[in-house]
DNA sequence: TGTATGACATGTTCCATAAACCGTCACTCA
DNA sequence: TGAGTGACGGTTTATGGAACATGTCATACA
């Protein structure tokens, strides 16, 4: 009912499409998702509150994909740190850094982004699951790697051993723990990060 | 400023203070800690409102002493399976599962409870911390015996297995996930505990 | 002297109403 | 024909004054 759009949507315009992202991205940044309206975005950009809708199904769906773009933003960071060519140890612990690091990031430098993020999660929005699943298949080449290359363990079921490092990715990396855990949270990845590699050392 | 009391609180009444409790457990369940109010727990037991403030600084040391009753009910079962006396990797395993467990019950079978925790953790009352500190002790117990056993290696100093654990932990026992991962907790449960084992392993 | 209270100052919450927002549709105009 | 809009229904949210809660005190009474 959402992804499939409006059959009155015709041939989209990509560039009124970025437009109107654009000034999504500027809005939220400043007022954040809730206190902006889209007739905001369309006064921003001189359009007509209605014609957003040619564009976007909703509001939601506006922020469905600048949230998409935030957290693509922080996977960018986890595959240069897979595709690094380190060793696979090397790179699993950072992996735990990274996403330590960037969610630190976003809740001290952007909050009104990690805000959005934490709406989304609230509310449901498939964009948390799709980043989860993304991560999961880095983590699960990174462990391949290891496998392969000796550093790691083989016994374990792969499936296994890949689901167990993302849960335990979560206390350094839920939206919802940053805040509790803030002070803490390099050195609680770091301490995980040990931990995980020792359950996965051959 | 609040464990200290005020020095007008003479010796006290602990009938009484009990009674207050009662009170509170009832309606804390019922209604929930922010629908109920200090004058609703003095009608129920007959007293003025301003009387209770003999036997509670305030709302809040009422709501904290309830909350770190909750806390204990789960603390007695995590004790029960630490002076069990089965292998310490097995009580390690049980620790996991239990929390987790009792963690849904609380979400679903004593939904207001759950709330007045998740309140105390917002707002930063102590009894969560206490919690940790007592769960971080025994599991500290759990792992020296793992260790004089032989079960577990002992290269990793001590601590920072402990602290590791402890926040492998995370995942299936903090409130606010519980939410998010009812559904596939204890599953969660049992995998973390795979991978806190295979890292312990001697 | 210790149990217990009513009255009160100082916030908080509630609630009815007004305003604003979301999303749709028929429509314009080039 | 397709980019673009004004006006509108249903719902959500802002507002501000009344009602209620918390916590203190001086005092009553046995």
């Amino acid at each position: 009912m959402q992804s499939a759009g409006k059959g009155q949507r015709g041939p989209i315009d990509h560039e009124r499409r970025e437009q109107i992202l654009d000034a999504a991205n500027e809005h939220f940044r400043h007022y954040g998702y809730k206190k902006t309206t889209v007739a905001d975005l369309a006064k921003a950009i001189g359009l007509s509150t209605a014609y957003i809708y040619k564009f976007f199904d909703s509001k939601r769906a506006i922020g469905e994909e600048i949230c998409r773009q935030c957290h693509e933003r922080v996977m960018v960071d986890v595959k240069d740190v897979v595709g690094s060519g380190k060793p696979a140890s090397e790179r699993l612990r950072l992996i735990f850094l990274t996403l330590a690091r960037d969610g630190i990031d976003l809740l001290f430098n952007d909050r009104k982004m990690h805000d959005i993020v934490l709406a989304a999660l609230e509310e449901g929005w498939s964009t948390a699951a799709d980043f989860d699943a993304e991560l999961l298949s880095h983590v699960r080449s990174v462990i391949a790697d290891g496998r392969n290359a000796g550093e790691f363990e083989r016994k374990t079921p792969l499936e296994e051993a890949c689901r167990g490092v993302v849960l335990a990715l979560q206390p350094v990396r839920h939206p919802v723990l940053l805040e509790f855990n803030h002070n803490t949270l390099i050195e609680d990845a770091s301490l995980l990060a040990g931990l995980v590699l020792r359950s996965l050392s051959a």
